[in-house]
DNA sequence: GCCAACGTTGGC
DNA sequence: GCCAACGTTGGC
């Protein structure tokens, strides 16, 4: 199962937002990096949830629930099913994230803009670890 | 097809 | 509020 990393403005649509909702299309992205990562996506596949803005930090994990769907009239778009797995023990900034040698190579790192983009494996879970706290 | 101008995102 | 990084648009 691959893993991924969403952006959204908190205040806009926030993880407390998705709680709530228990489930949400993940919808408005405009970006063909984004688009490519999107249609990559496959059911069971898990995305960590980051505040951009206001928090800048990953608060939570999240699963996608199902197929991608058409976004927008003419189809040239998708959007994704997501439902909301846990929240953190504890939000893994991006300082932190920046700070850690370890985590350099990260799309959310290289490529700050992209609203949607893929986390390895090991960066997934050593970010699992940042925020369980050594 | 190149590139300058402009718009957007998101960190600081 | 500013600016860097990108993406897009449009003139040539």
């Amino acid at each position: 199962m691959a893993k991924w990393l969403m952006k959204s403005e908190p205040h806009v649509y926030s993880w407390d937002d998705l709680v709530r909702d228990g489930e949400t299309d993940w919808d408005g992205v405009r970006n063909n990096a984004a688009r490519l990562h999107l249609r990559a996506m496959r059911e069971g596949d898990e995305a960590f949830f980051y505040h951009s803005n206001a928090d800048k930090a990953v608060v939570g994990i999240m699963r996608i629930a199902g197929a991608q769907k058409p976004d927008g009239p003419d189809g040239a778009w998708v959007k994704v099913p997501v439902q909301p797995v846990r929240k953190l023990p504890r939000p893994v900034t991006l300082a932190e994230i920046k700070a850690e040698p370890k985590l350099a190579a990260m799309e959310l790192v290289r490529q700050s803009r992209l609203s949607v983009s893929p986390v390895r494996e090991e960066e997934w879970a050593l970010i699992l670890e940042m925020s369980a706290g050594a």
